[in-house]
DNA sequence: TTTAGTACCTTGCAATATACAGTACTGAAT
DNA sequence: ATTCAGTACTGTATATTGCAAGGTACTAAA
C-alpha cells in the first residue's frame, strides 16, 4: 500500500477508533492492520504526539500475557479535532473520486 | 484542506486527468483546484518527476494570450501505473471509510 | 505603462510514514 | 532450563512530498 496515501489519515484513524471507547496502542495497530498495512513504529510516535497536543489522555493498565498496556482516552479537544478531520476527509475523498471519475470517464462528466 | 491528505494523491490526480487526453500544467492546476486547494509550486515539480520516471512524454504548443504550454501525454507505463494507483486508492479509501464507520458507530459494526 | 491573467520554473521548509533497533513481559515448545 | 513466539511500548534516522515564496516571461486590457 502506497505509504504516501496514509499521511494524515492514520491520525484520523486513531482518533475515530478511540471515539467509542479507550484503546491501547497495540490494539489500534491491529485494528488498522485489518484494513491496510501499518508499521508499529508509526502508530506509537503518532499517539505520543497527539497526546502531547492535548487530544488524548492516557493511563496504564496491567495485562495478563504481556507488559502493561497504555490506554488512550479522547479528550474534548480531541473529539472536536476528530470531527474536523472526518469532515475534511469526506470532502477530500469525494473530490478525489470525482476527479478519478472525470479522468476515467464512466460517462459522468 | 489538510495538506497531508494530498500526499501521493496529487500524483494519482494528474495521471487520471491526462488519461482521456493531453493536458498542460496550468490546466491541471485549475482542474484540481475546482475540487480542493492545490499550490502551483506543487504541480510543476510533480509533473517533471513523473516525466523523468517515464510516465509522461511532453511537447510544447503555442497559446494565444500567454506563453507556450507544455502538454503532458500519458505513456503506456504511465497508464499502467495509473491503473495501479487507482486500484490502491479504491482499496485505501474504502478501508478508511470502514474505520470511520466503525469508530463513529452508525450501527454498522 | 501598469495591471491582471496566463504559463512555467526553482528553492527551502515542514510534516509524517517507514525501517530498524531496542526493552521487557508471558507462556508454550524444545 | 532455554528458546521462541506473541504481546506491548520506545526511540532515531531517512525518504517522500506538498507548500510558501520567490522568480521569468508572454498577451491584452485599463
Amino acid at each position: 500500500m502506497n505509504a504516501q496515501f496514509k499521511k494524515g489519515i492514520l491520525e484520523l484513524c486513531v482518533l475515530v477508533l478511540t471515539a467509542k471507547g479507550d484503546k491501547y496502542g497495540y490494539e489500534l495497530v491491529q485494528m488498522i492492520s485489518e484494513k491496510f498495512f501499518i508499521a508499529e513504529g508509526t502508530v506509537y510516535p503518532l499517539l505520543r504526539r497527539l497526546t502531547k497536543e492535548g487530544y488524548f489522555s492516557t493511563y496504564l493498565k496491567e495485562s495478563s500475557g504481556g507488559p502493561p498496556r497504555k490506554y488512550y482516552t479522547l479528550t474534548v479537544e480531541g473529539r472536536a479535532y476528530m470531527d474536523e478531520l472526518v469532515s475534511e476527509w469526506n470532502t477530500f475523498y469525494e473530490g478525489v473520486n470525482l476527479i478519478v471519475k472525470e479522468g476515467l470517464g464512466d460517462g459522468a462528466e
